[in-house]
DNA sequence: GCTAGGTTCAAACGATCGTTTCAAACAAAC
DNA sequence: GTTTGTTTGAAACGATCGTTTGAACCTAGC
């Protein structure tokens, strides 16, 4: 990867996390990047490729991690189910933790730049959702069926449905809405508030089966 | 109001829904409405001042809805707390039977259109978040608190950003997500949604509240 | 030293954006 | 019927957008 690629990049994770997808312009990111106008559509072709390539570049490794973390799990369980607060730490510790970055320095920026595109209501954005997250989403949708043997699958369906929107939700809007409260929480240590999350959404789960399965008894 | 006005508002819900803030267009609302292009400057003074106005003229009711029930809940008890899941129901529901409305009508797109601009990194939508929810936010931080006397005050604050996290997520996302899933969702019935996600925030934080207070018995 | 292929550059393209202008149309009051 | 104030209309404003052009530049390979 040529250097100019990799300042384009650079800039552009910066931008569209400053400005969304519409909001940003080619002109402030290779302004930023210090590159030539052009050199967008000669090294990208054009703006929507630029974003989609920023977001395999950056998404590819991290849901390999995932996929390979939750396949280690299985295999080590040699077909017993993974517990479900373990699959959804695997699905969400990998996102969460570059989120949450150490205090002295301040998080990366594409993870906010690909939230907030992604909650853009372009038709890119939903193609490029299910060619980066299809996979994840399978994936992971069939390990918290193994964990919960007595839920149905639509259920299922629907609490992961809950739990990717606030995930989503989480990274879009968590700097804004602690703005609601006085002082600022990230202070805390990141791994408690990354505990915090993944306990909320294994909760969450594990809650609404409880109360559905309270139903049936009846 | 104008029916002019009127008209404006309706198209402008349809067109920041599907385009977002930024993507949304003067020309298309205008031409949507079947009115002149200068009709918006003239009756609102800019596009910004336009959303601002959709947002209050829609999100205002349903905060005094939630604001007065939460209220009459709390004198039923006349002091007593009350219980947890109801707050969350009274804080959730009065969106979301929006967006998950009678089957054979689609939901109103104003909800959809805010969730949508809220994502969006532009100042304007982080002012007007704090102008139009920080009553609802700091009064239902309150009722949580009383609802969980043994909780940290920190851990009620990350409690409720995980929550509104969700809210948001869900609303942006709902729609999208479900397309990674093959067959629709929104033909359960709208109540059982709309109680599975109350199920889902109140056990996720009750759950986290009980493991912390696991973790100070030690 | 020359050539070829890849890369950068300034400039311009056509399109669209939010906003403004100002005259025409309209309604209500006298 | 005239006047007054409000609302609409077609047209244009200046700015910015993503993209393209074609010449200049650089660097290997021969």
């Amino acid at each position: 990867m040529t250097e100019t690629k990799i300042k384009i990049l650079e800039a552009a994770e910066v931008e569209f996390a400053d400005n969304g997808f519409n909001g940003a312009s080619i002109r402030n990111i290779t302004q930023r990047a210090g590159v030539n106008i052009a050199s967008i559509n000669y090294h990208f072709g054009s703006k929507e490729s630029l974003f989609r390539e920023m977001f395999h570049f950056r998404f590819d490794p991290i849901n390999e991690v995932r996929l390979s973390r939750l396949r280690e799990e299985q295999e080590l369980r040699g077909g017993a189910p993974v517990p479900l607060e373990l699959v959804i730490r695997i699905l969400v510790a990998p996102v969460f933790e570059l989120l949450l970055s150490e205090a002295d320095q301040p998080p990366p920026r594409f993870v906010l730049a690909i939230a907030r595109c992604l909650s853009e209501p372009l038709e890119l954005f939903t193609r490029l959702g299910r060619e980066v997250f299809q996979e994840v989403y399978e994936t992971f949708f069939s390990a918290i069926r193994d964990a919960l043997p007595e839920a149905d699958v639509k259920q299922v369906r629907l609490q992961l449905n809950f739990a990717v929107s606030s995930m989503v939700g989480m990274l879009t809007h968590f700097s804004r809405i602690e703005q609601f409260a006085g002082d600022p929480l990230l202070r805390r240590q990141k791994d408690e508030i990354l505990q915090q999350f993944i306990t909320f959404i294994t909760s969450g789960i594990s809650g609404c089966v409880a109360v559905a399965s309270r139903y049936e008894e009846r």
